[in-house]
DNA sequence: CAATTTTTAGCAAACGTTTCCGCTACGCTC
DNA sequence: GAGCGTAGCGGAAACGTTTGCTAAAAATTG
């Protein structure tokens, strides 16, 4: 940048008139005088000038900018949430920085150390599958800068998040599977400190519990990854079981994929042997032979919500206190041919 | 940002040294002697100080930053793009702010205004759908900021871009179709005006030429959106031609499973009745029934090499001229079942 | 026409750094 | 003891804006 950029000074010394006159002139200040708001924009048009926002922010302590920290870009979910993230970002007039933590705790750390060192005016969090330690939150929001946690949070009082309903999302699927006639469903679980993996199990589990029917510890893999790679060797494990499951829930699309994968090459068929549903609903789930029910989670409503709950906040600070809310997006569940052993219900 | 944060002044007073010493004792200058630095660094870790971002840029005319734009986050290929983009900028030190197109010139314009006024070092970017004229980009550069193109790009001089070897990936494809025995080989292109389209015809014309097929035009449909639903509707109008294709070769992923989707809603077979090959190789074509051959697009390496070819730039800035230079990625063709018409070849 | 108000504009400080230049005080050499 | 080199530090300018205060000129008032 070696800045052969017009400044203000520049536009004020060929016209003979100081900078702040310029500043006044272009921001329609009652203070200056018609011909001379006349003037300076006329020459600013022809130099096309453009103010230095570097400057602008060191000034005004506002860089207009949020900091977004996603697990991992290259997700569907996560995705879709970055895009309504960007878009009101947008309109709104914010710049997004985009961290990626690649799901590592230390990486999350020195990501929000710097997007706080970039000064940014709030951040956008997705707790990373490792983090169990939240000091460095904390100490963040300690310095004054709002963040708004998105999908996976932990119970911070003093941050406002926005989240999908996954507890009854998990419920709706697997009461669905039951209404099925699947007698004996197993769970693939996902990394079991974040919430969502808690919440979604529990709404197995209770799903289960209202249907009187018992949870067998045996159907329920912890897998810490969540990969396609994952769920079909989970799957494949509870396949050789004595006395294996006859449905599959799954923490989330891939993994009911790598669950599919296991299956069909043990022969079996889907959905008569074994139903499966998977949560996300990525987009190509549809596409899939046999397609696959999921619980479809609104990503792209969860960045626009979780980006206007962050922007709100920036513009309020220092007028009154902080508004902490929590947004429970619902889920939607998808029904396909992978979850009907009966044909269609309803 | 209502600054509670401590500053150089703040750790200067407190230990009645002047500011530009303590910057100095921070930065390990030689003028400054042992004690002075002890001190200095004592002070700034215990109040845990941490230099303002900002007020750097402006200082030294850089921010350290690498405005990206992008036509569409929710894609697997340009979402692995990110990602490669996004590795090596934060271990090179940048910060890397997002701003989607979404596919449309008029926004690609505006992006990319205000990346330059947020005075980026310098830009990445794959043009939009829609764009066909390039003055905005010619502008920005004649500013000096450097710009590499990534994936798609218009013939400029004066920037690097790193592209895909669309050409030879797509004839290799065709070559491979043919080479499994089929004689009528559709193509679903995708926007005629991008030169990804245009170099993947191309390498699909010259594939059938070098076998001394002939091309019919009727087989070649442009799908403008290249999504899922086009490729599905395309291919239902092919299927219904009095001399359909027994083969398609799709611009993209999503078009080859709107292909297979409408082909199996007609009760053909694949690869038997109609061969499919893709492209970008989506990761979840893998798992496709059948699985779905498509070339490989190297999306990670791309994102990588686009970053560091432009943080060269940047920081060769000023010393002497700029290396233009243009990288060709090698795709590979992963064969899969929707192809095999024989079987395994080689 | 003098006094006062209004209009228009400039000065200077401030945001937090870095860095060029210069100053002081000390110790050394001859 | 005069001259000089040097270690250690401070002053001030600069990056591009905004803004409170002040000042000059013009216009209005009585």
């Amino acid at each position: 940048m070696k800045s052969n950029q017009v400044t203000i000074k520049d536009i004020g010394r060929e016209l003979g008139i100081s900078p702040s006159t310029v500043s006044r002139a272009l921001k329609d200040h009652p203070d200056i005088s018609t011909e001379t708001k006349k003037a300076v924009n006329a020459l600013a048009e022809k130099l096309n000038y453009q103010p230095n926002i570097v400057a602008l922010n060191l000034r005004q302590q506002k860089t207009n900018t949020i900091g977004v920290i996603i697990p991992e870009i290259v997700h569907f979910f996560f995705s879709t949430v970055i895009s309504g993230i960007e878009d009101v970002a947008y309109q709104a007039g914010y710049n997004v920085i985009l961290a990626q933590s690649n799901e590592s705790y230390q990486r999350e750390v020195t990501d929000m150390k710097a997007l706080f060192n970039s000064r940014v005016d709030g951040m956008l969090l997705s707790l990373s599958r490792e983090t169990t330690n939240f000091d460095h939150i904390e100490s963040i929001i300690s310095k004054g800068v709002p963040i708004v946690f998105y999908d996976r949070m932990y119970e911070s009082p003093t941050s406002s998040k926005v989240i999908v309903d996954d507890y009854a999302g998990a419920k709706e699927a697997v009461l669905h599977m039951i209404d099925q006639g699947c007698k004996r469903i197993g769970h693939l679980m996902a990394a079991p400190n974040l919430m969502i993996s808690i919440d979604r199990f529990k709404g197995y589990e209770d799903a289960l519990l209202e249907r009187k029917m018992k949870v067998n510890k045996e159907w329920v893999t912890e897998c810490f990854s969540g990969t396609f790679e994952e769920g079909k060797r989970a799957t494949k494990k509870l396949l050789s079981l004595p006395n294996p499951p006859d449905a599959i829930f799954a923490n989330n699309d891939p993994m009911a994929m790598g669950a599919m994968m296991a299956i069909k090459e043990k022969g079996l068929k889907i959905p008569q042997d074994i139903a499966i549903v998977g949560f996300s609903n990525w987009f190509f789930g549809e596409v899939m032979d046999p397609s696959l029910t999921s619980v479809d989670q609104p990503g792209y409503e969860m960045g626009q919500e979780a980006a206007r709950m962050l922007i709100k906040q920036i513009e309020m600070k220092g007028k009154g206190e902080p508004i902490i809310e929590t947004k429970i997006l619902k889920t939607k569940l998808i029904i396909r041919n992978s979850s009907l052993k009966k044909g269609k219900e309803k």
